[in-house]
DNA sequence: TCAGATAAAATCGCGC
DNA sequence: GCGCGATTTTATCTGA
């Protein structure tokens, strides 16, 4: 049946995991590019902090931007809190 | 030396340990507090993530929003988004 | 309805956001207080970081345990073995 | 200076959160493939939750043997030992 | 859709 | 003071 003795066929387990664990350490160097990324930002002046809410936001629809900042609102309000935007 | 035969006192270092074992027990008790509330919350129409990002802001000081505010903004037209607050 | 009167039940909002921070405030006092027991043996001549390592295989320890009896489980899943526990 | 003159450097930042984006675009395939990888294991009779485990304990293995050179390494340090590697 | 598990991100403390 | 590593917190994803 396979290398071993119990019906699960490890070679072709061993693949799918291969496989897996490749991918998984290519994600990580990105990660590690994109650290690279936000440190020369900020070595030239920008604020990482910033550059990532703005990224998080890019992500969003301008729809989707907009009802949350309204929920927001409507949350600060209720709480009569001062939001500042 | 103590009870050990290395140098180490090991029923001071074990006393530590455990008041501090004791302390991470209760913090993780009331994390789960903190959850469920969440979930009563939610049970109630709240929406937790906006309840998540009102707790966030009412950690900061007026002041520091609106200057994050103002650095959204800034950022946000520099790169001519349009944000939607 | 509220101050706000925007729908949102602003009182009830700021029930459940008073029991959360008010958790939240005491879980940092209790993150304070393995904080001060940290410097505390720190400066009776322990090393803080082996403290945590310690803390942390202790700790691993009991997840190993829980951990083996979920595989345990997993693998009889998988092979449709009814465990009976 | 840019399209927003409000002192932010427009065209710089652009370029920054262009690479940074690209860059996550990049993980989110890799993360879509190892994906469709669980997907494709579990179409020929893998359990993806097991196979995930198998991965983690993997993992913890690797991680197991740096963390035993460190602990070497901390308890050395502890005790004023030159270890030599 | 929702809870539970997994992974990503932000935060904090340390050492240089 | 700043980057780095570790912890904690937040968001995403899978399975019921």
């Amino acid at each position: 049946m396979n290398g071993g003795s119990n019906g699960v066929d490890g070679g072709h387990l061993k693949a799918f995991i291969d496989r897996i664990e490749k991918l998984e350490e290519e994600k990580r160097a990105l990660a590690d590019d994109v650290k690279d990324i936000y440190a020369e930002a900020k070595g030239t002046g920008f604020d990482p902090k910033i550059m990532r809410k703005i990224i998080a936001l890019r992500k969003k629809s301008a729809d989707a931007r907009a009802e949350e900042a309204e929920l927001l609102r409507l949350y600060g309000d209720a709480l009569q809190m001062t939001l500042g935007f």
